[in-house]
Formats: C-alpha cells, sequence, structure tokens
DNA sequence: GCCGAATAATATATATATGAATGATATACA
DNA sequence: TGTATATCATTCATATATATATTATTCGGC
C-alpha cells in the first residue's frame, strides 16, 4: 500500500523524490517499531541489542570496545553512549574497563548474563529479520542496497 | 561504499537480510541528521517542518488538523503530540483552536509566522531532497519504492 | 434522559538523540 | 622539556520517542 493511504493523506506527496524519502524513512520507523516490539519480552530495547551485537561481534583485542567505537559504529553523538552504557550497566548487561594503555578510554565489555541472554535472543531475532526481508528475493535486496548506498554516498559525501 | 566500510565494521554483517535492514534503517539516520542540519539555519527541526508540511497540505474543513491526526499522518505516539505542539505553540509557530462541534478536540492550525517561514524554507528544503535523491533515476526511485512499500506490508500486516 | 464504551488530549516515567562546554589524558613537535 | 593540539568521556539543556494511566467529552443503546 503507498505511503499515502498507510499515513491517511489527503493529497498525495508533492514529488517522486520526496516519496522515495519519505518511504526510506517510514520505512526505518516501521522497522524500528516492529523490533522494540519484539525485544520487550526480552526486556530489551532495540539500541541495546545492537550494542550487544556489536559488543560480541566486533570486539577488538581487548574484548571489547571503547565507547568511542560504539558511537561511530552507530552512527550516534558520542554524549548519547554515556548515559546508553550508563543505563546497561544498572541492568547488568555490561561493564566499563579501564584500557591498558591509556586512561582517557573505557573499554565497554559484556557480562556473563548479558552473553547468555544475546544467545537466546539472537536467534530468534534473526528469524524475525529474514521472516521481515523474505518478501525481497536475494537479487532485489542486493539491489535495494545500491541505491541506498548510492543515496548515503550523495547526502554525505 | 558499504555499511561495513561507512560504520568501521571489523567483521561483515551477518546475513543478506540484515543488511538490508541495517540499510534502511541507517540510510534513515543520515536523511534525518542532514535534515536537521539544513532546517538548524531556519530555527527548525525536521519533525517541526513535518508538522509545517502537513498543515499546509494535508489540512481539513477546519483550516487546521487535529493532533491526533497529527499522530497518524507521522506515525507518532499520540502523547508525543502534546508536548511537540506545546513547543511548536510556544516557539509562535501553531496556535491551538477549539474545534466547532467537539470539545474533546483541537485544531491546530500555522500562525502567519509559520506561513511566511514555511514560503522560504520550502523551496530550499524541495530542492535539497531533489538533490539527495537524484542519484537515483525516477524508474529507479519507483523501483526502491515499490520494495520499501513490500517489506512494510510484511512487517505491519 | 442515563450509563457504559470509545475517543481526544494530557501527565508521567523512561529511553534515545543532538550540540556545546568541560575535564582528563595523550601526543606531536618546537 | 614544555606547550599546543587532539582525543575520550562526561555533563547540561533540549527535542523526540514510547507505554501507561488519567481526565474530559461524546456517543450508542436502551
Amino acid at each position: 500500500m503507498s505511503l499515502e493511504h498507510e499515513l491517511g493523506l489527503r493529497k498525495p506527496v508533492a514529488f517522486l523524490g520526496h516519496e522515495a524519502l519519505l518511504n526510506i524513512y517510514f520505512t526505518a520507523t516501521c522497522i524500528k517499531k516492529r523490533a522494540a516490539e519484539f525485544l520487550r519480552r526480552f526486556g530489551l530495547t532495540d539500541v541495546q541489542l545492537n550494542v550487544m551485537m556489536l559488543l560480541k561481534h566486533q570486539s577488538g583485542e581487548e574484548g571489547g570496545l571503547s565507547q568511542a567505537e560504539i558511537s561511530d559504529m552507530m552512527l550516534v553523538n558520542r554524549a548519547n553512549i554515556t548515559s546508553l552504557v550508563d543505563r546497561m550497566e544498572k541492568a547488568k548487561l555490561v561493564v566499563r574497563t579501564a584500557a591498558a594503555n591509556d586512561r582517557r578510554f573505557n573499554i565497554v565489555k559484556l557480562t556473563d548474563k548479558a552473553k547468555k541472554l544475546f544467545a537466546k535472543v539472537d536467534p530468534l531475532y534473526s528469524k524475525e529479520v529474514k521472516n521481515a526481508m523474505a518478501v525481497l528475493k536475494g537479487t532485489e535486496q542486493k539491489k535495494l542496497i545500491k541505491m541506498l548506498e548510492r543515496v548515503r554516498a550523495n547526502i554525505t559525501g
């Protein structure tokens, strides 16, 4: 269904480019809502799962990531990571560790509790993601990715 | 460039569907950041411009929209509209008016100040949007829209 | 005309996002 | 060596998002 119908607009979006842009924006919104709804039963938010995924799969030699690395990998302001890690630390999902050589850094690591929870949630979440995207064939997904990469390259460059 | 490079990941995203989903998500993030940056010089946020666009182009007979209508057209929780309209009212961009027949409703309307500002910002913003999407041909934009519509239909249905 | 259900807006607690300013620490180099 | 500069994390004010509960009002059925 078109955005016009989904949002209950009285008049269509003014021009094609704007409709395309709004489609990207609102599809992301739907994805985020769906993820939030799914993760809620585990007491997690989508952002927190994202952090857990990064710590699981992208950790460096020290067995974790600095807050600056997390911020870069999530395209999020560094100031935001402070409170995000605060909340996750309070929920016993991560710990802050002093870096070996440079006292400016915190190395953020997953707790055992978080590792166990992730082992349970990750396969279920992956299945959800696969189902969500299964309406597009592999070749379509690749085309979609290429188009979105071109848009990003154009606006960030 | 691929997400893997843009975000500085050490390992690639686990499977194609997740990469596609993350591309949608992060492209929306980039669009939002770019819009925020552009609108800042006018003292507006992207969300506030969105409200102004809706009030300009989608208003009903009463010359405005109820807060519930705004919420539906923005896929945003209704509770959120209260504070959003509060801030815009404080900035003299909108006024709340009592609806004629039903005292439960507020009709939100643009002020003259907001109409003038919108008349200035809108053509510049539209040009930005056109430029942002100009890397994709019209037929590509249409394909992109169709694919995203299918994804939304799948996850919201 | 009255009562329960539905609807609009609000209040509250919480999570996430930004920019700007600050303090602690490293590093480069004159 | 010592200083300018860069980098990491934090704090602050602000904007946006959610779920949940509450209040005010309207409407449907009787």
